[in-house]
DNA sequence: AGAAAAAAGTTGACGTATCAACTAAATTAA
DNA sequence: TTAATTTAGTTGATACGTCAACTTTTTTCT
């Protein structure tokens, strides 16, 4: 995915960040509070990398973790101030990059490849059990 | 990358090897010599991982590693009898994949989804001094 | 209530990807 | 011909991605 390279650069000059603390606190940011499988389910990381990146975040500052009050298996996350300024001022920059990359497609070809990409996942994963 | 999952488990199950080695392999099989720096621009694969991989196979006794005499920075390397035939072998199944995976769409997505990669990466690529 | 199953996270292992610094050999340019 | 540059390949570091085994806590089932 040679595609992440200036995501990457980005977030690690202007936030010390690498790109999947960067997807994390993107998915913490503005809602209140969330666990681990929640991220999971919404960005279809897996549990192991999350795990360690939420540890990672948590040592450097940038996320509050508390154990469930009801549930003692999970765990409730939440961005710190220091996090969420950050986020603030890198959320601009990316939004740029998004956009000057996307502007060389037209509406057709975004429509194309996401489709196509969500039907080679579907297919990859039908016929996963034929192995 | 989820794509690849199958791709993974074929080649570890069927044949013992890694995705990266596969197509270091397959790029090898058919012709006579090659060295690593053809193999790096035509799939361009990083230098480094080249060469890791490289040793690798070479000490699995899938290629023949060889400096050239002509230029002794350069490398001769030619895959061996047994790879060779582990390559015949697992080529078909890695083509009925292939296959599978496509089937279910048709050429103007196919069309669409490279040429729109393309563009992006080649806007990647263009923006790339911006930073 | 007690056993079995499922869910939430953690950890280890391995593979993939990228970048940068480095050595040694060859090419070029003065 | 020597000095500077380029090319080939190696090595180290770090991040990313996936799988599997494991612990602990909760839920479900009987």
């Amino acid at each position: 995915m040679r595609l992440n390279a200036q995501a990457i650069r980005i977030l690690k000059r202007n936030a010390g960040l690498t790109l999947t603390q960067w997807r994390v606190i993107a998915l913490l940011a503005g809602t209140d509070c969330k666990n681990s499988s929640d991220i999971e389910r919404q960005i279809g990381m897996d549990k192991g990398q999350l795990s360690r990146t939420i540890r990672g975040l948590t040592d450097a500052g940038y996320v509050k973790f508390k154990t469930d009050a009801k549930d003692n298996r999970k765990s409730n996350l939440k961005l710190t101030a220091k996090a969420q300024k950050i986020y603030d001022q890198t959320l601009p920059l990316m939004r740029n990059r998004q956009r000057s990359l996307f502007a060389h497609l037209d509406e057709t070809e975004i429509k194309a490849i996401y489709s196509a990409l969500e039907k080679l996942e579907r297919a990859a994963h039908l016929s996963e059990d034929e192995l």
